[in-house]
DNA sequence: ACCGCTTTATCAACCCCTTATCAACATTGG
DNA sequence: CCAATGTTGATAAGGGGTTGATAAAGCGGT
């Protein structure tokens, strides 16, 4: 079995500091994106998915805090894990890092030792959380992340992209009723201004795709994945 | 709506910084348990289930690395946060408390807001993983709120929101008697403009698709769930 | 210009609340 | 002790309003 490794983005201003967590990170067998400020780390962010990140607080344009708060906002990335490396480690910042929604809070300079292993623990528990394989099967469906394609028996259905994640967020919850504010946080993303009837539209997109025996709806509730 | 409060467990041995630390938790809105040593706090710990446990590393007859060992393979049990909080704080100790499957590694003393920040972070991790404890099971009942279903066997019953809502504070709270307008203001929320010979009319609904044997009509006072 | 996303408009279903009536039980006056 | 009356809950039924389904059109990007 081959272990894909894990892709970690770093961002920080001081670029001799990031090329030795950088060094020292491929020497632990990780991948690794760097960034120089936050506008950058963010746009790699989107466009590489990375597994975890490790984010300095104090950067000219962009601060940390700031970074972390869009991540939040975004569905594709809420829920990877921020680890911020400063060297401010005054009380307040450390308190309000973690609110702002850091998942770990580290002092710099850090020893490689300490450090591999805080990646190590976030990254657990990121795998703890729902995040299925690339494969979902369910009831007759195949639904896979990768090909952005459903797959009944040799039937190929190809739904939209909208259309496909909230398939894949349902079925990825399959018997648990969602209701449709959480599915517009979890697949539009935070403070995206849509009205929720969108979500039903979308509902009637994959039933008529599909077949209406899939997703049922709980009156009042939401929408649930049927077992 | 009602939020339970979530409940921590602290192991510690000194028994000055444990009550201390129950002080601050608890004005921070906490449940508390707390125990003494390791092997108390794995019973207190399989026993009420806590949402997260503070566990300080250097105790007699079983270290906290002991502890989280054990926890880790107990299925219930497994993914519960838990923090260490030591005065140790060498290298190697913290790398193994990491390792060993702890969440966060904290020095003592700390002050409450850092803790209570820690503490909320762990917790709201936890929150992403699936949640277990959404099932309540009573008589031959089994009330899972988040597939919003009523199962008897193999039955399932699907009742409406009001109907749904009702039976599970009823169940919720079994063998108590709950007057018309508590339920009112609990489910229906308060200031809602209702009169309340319409609780009679959903507990007939309920009644009528469950049968007659789980709430019972205590007359001049409200209804219970029967015991 | 097409395609996918969102909004809007209309319609149908059904849930929730009310109302009305009845039954059960308690209370009061004779 | 009984009848009359009041109180309280059970039951049935209907209307109003909320909610979801559906069709269709606008909009923005590629």
């Amino acid at each position: 079995m081959h272990v894909p490794k894990e892709t970690i983005l770093i961002v920080d201003d001081e670029v001799d500091l990031l090329e030795l967590i950088e060094y020292n990170l491929k020497k632990a067998g990780y991948n690794v994106l760097k960034a120089e400020n936050g506008t950058e780390g963010l746009r790699l962010a989107r466009k590489h998915h990375p597994d975890l990140i490790l984010l300095d607080i104090m950067m000219p344009r962009m601060t940390g805090f700031e970074v972390v708060t869009q991540l939040r906002e975004d569905a594709e990335l809420k829920h990877v894990p921020v680890l911020f490396l400063t060297a401010r480690s005054d009380e307040e910042t450390e308190v309000h890092g973690l609110e702002v929604g850091a998942d770990d809070f580290l002092p710099k300079p850090i020893s490689t030792a300490k450090l591999v292993a805080r990646i190590k623990t976030a990254l657990r528990r990121a795998g703890d959380a729902p995040d299925v394989g690339a494969e979902l099967a369910v009831h007759d469906l195949v639904i896979n992340r990768e090909r952005y394609l459903v797959l009944r028996g040799s039937k190929e259905f190809h739904l939209p992209r909208k259309e496909f994640e909230v398939l894949h967020f349902l079925a990825s919850r399959k018997g648990k009723v969602i209701d449709r504010q959480t599915l517009l946080n979890e697949v539009w993303g935070a403070n995206v201004f849509v009205i929720d009837r969108t979500v039903d539209v979308h509902i009637r997109k994959i039933r008529e795709k599909l077949g209406e025996q899939y997703i049922e709806t709980v009156k009042g509730v939401g929408y649930r994945f049927k077992e």
